[in-house]
DNA sequence: CGCGTTTACGTCGTTCGTAACGATA
DNA sequence: TATCGTTACGAACGACGTAAACGCG
């Protein structure tokens, strides 16, 4: 058994049971990696893929339980690389992002670019997805860390780092008589009015749609999308009034009105999570540094080792935090 | 990397850093190893062991690091190898069984005797620890199976299977007027007499000595052992009054009165203490069956995988438990 | 000097890529 | 016939053991 054959057969069923596929993925030639199953087939003494003629149609149960821990040892051997590129200071490396579309405009800009500038020759990769995929991704390989918002639960995989917290903003149009006042509209004025917000607002367990039902009103969502400038340019077309985070509202949006969210709508936080187990490149700890300064960067480590309960500072509102690192 | 390299990493380490002596317990040569952990070293970028001349004084603080990981991923290659046994229906293996003296005089005989008939090239090796060693133990390497009492407490490492409970018996020599009236004396009344024990009850924290304590009675220790043959003898010796296991009363020995114990003392539980996260071999299983057959092995393959929480039967007393397999 | 590690050298086994072959839709 | 997996062959690499050299107590 080797760590080679290993990786053949997790990239073989992650290529879809396409042999010459993985071979491509592991920039090796398809008959070695056959072989090199054969082999490990020979000496487990048992099938890891059920075949018709000559192609692969599936795992056995066995080999679905061989790739469990298949994968546990190849994490595991990239936990030790990972260790060794800290060690020695290499600089070099990547680091994959999955997060929302108003966290990479508008949240990690200058955290990212603050990275990038302290290791240039880190490839961060950012992978816009949509929140349900998020925690799915995450269990995938890679050196990833995902940033979320929920609005006060603890997200359930991974360690989930508090990050900061945020309220939502009312947006206007210019001349919109919701804005005469100054101050937060009701959540009941806002219930006669069609609402332009995120995608996933229309998720029946959101944050957004939760208030609404408790104050028994009903929510006239006239659009949603993932994309907070979407939003803003909808609102500007008078489609209806904006509710989206906060943090998405620049300062070149002059031309909207924008007015605290209603009370009824709860504070919601934003979140890292990190894979549960695995050995972080100084280069993410650092880019978590960067987004939330009361972040200690060697409990982190310990937590995601697994030798250390989590016991996070509270986080700063996005206000103070976006002062304090300006 | 190769696992190779792993496996000689951790064989030096835990022969005391002694590369020679490492080679002899991996079937391989001292130059052999040598060259691997250089090869390893050069990989990594970084030493693995301090030296001074040409000898190993030390683990880097990089190299516990390494050593850690390394340890999970050979574990899960031994987690391979074990699925593979079990999926061809290998018989042959071995099996480490940690463990008290009393368990293994009294309770484990039939049960090892039975899975020998069914596995006989299995070749069983029962370790007798002192209680404080075992579960230290246990987080070594090899298909290893801790079987402990404690008075109620959950042991604290590895996955806990109640195996069956039980209570202390007092012993007295044939003619002593402690056994006259054929019930069980109270603490009181043995609190005036010696009293021959296990060595643990030495220990402050033993449950014969805090019940003692919690009675504001004195214990008065004659003679302490880890054997129950011992413990036996003594009394026959008329050195004092024993306390011991109810199992570990034989039927020839009739030539001592055997009393219940005070009520004060409490009931005791057998544990089968499993690592987590490991393979178990098929006849590990079968072992426990026969130890305690209201466990259902795969719930206990599904525990100590991490794929179900704990959720034990009620351990039955240790006299249902004989009757019942006799 | 004895113990333990490193270096040198020759052999063997294994892996890999290229190329040809086989089966399947 | 195109696609994908298997078998055949030759080259290159790497691991291993033996034997000798080196350092340290």
């Amino acid at each position: 058994m080797t760590l080679n054959q290993l990786r053949y057969f997790v990239a073989i069923t992650d290529a879809g049971l396409n042999i010459t596929l993985a071979a491509e993925q592991v920039h090796a030639t398809q008959p070695g990696l056959s072989r090199q199953i054969k082999r490990l087939e020979d000496e487990l003494g048992f099938l890891l893929f059920g075949r018709k003629g000559r192609s692969l149609t599936a795992l056995t149960a066995a080999g679905e339980q061989v790739l469990v821990h298949s994968r546990r040892m190849l994490d595991e051997a990239a936990n030790i690389h990972a260790l060794a590129a800290n060690q020695r200071g290499e600089r070099r490396g990547r680091l994959t992002i999955i997060t929302t579309h108003t966290q990479a405009r508008y949240v990690l800009p200058t955290a990212i670019a603050a990275t990038r500038r302290e290791f240039p020759a880190v490839s961060i990769r950012l992978q816009p997805s949509a929140e349900s995929e998020i925690l799915a991704r995450l269990a995938r390989r890679g050196d990833e860390l995902a940033i979320i918002s929920t609005s006060g639960a603890v997200p359930g995989a991974g360690i989930a780092v508090p990050l900061f917290r945020w309220r939502r903003v009312v947006l206007a149009g210019k001349d919109h008589p919701l804005g005469q006042r100054r101050k937060a509209p009701t959540l009941r004025a806002l219930s006669a009015l069609p609402i332009v917000s995120y995608e996933s607002s229309r998720r029946p367990e959101s944050s957004l749609r939760r208030a609404f039902d408790a104050a028994g009103l009903p929510l006239q969502l006239a659009m949603t999308a993932h994309d907070a400038d979407l939003i803003k340019t909808y609102v500007r077309a008078g489609l209806g009034i904006g509710i989206l985070a906060e943090m998405a509202v620049a300062p070149e949006d002059t031309d909207l009105q924008v007015l605290p969210a209603p009370a009824a709508l709860p504070e919601c936080i934003t979140w890292a999570v990190l894979p549960r187990g695995r050995v972080l490149r100084n280069f993410t700890l650092r880019l978590l540094g960067l987004l939330a300064p009361q972040i200690d960067p060697t409990d982190v480590r310990r937590v995601v080792a697994g030798n250390a309960e989590p016991a996070w500072p509270a986080p700063p509102a996005w206000q103070e935090l976006r002062h304090a690192t300006a």
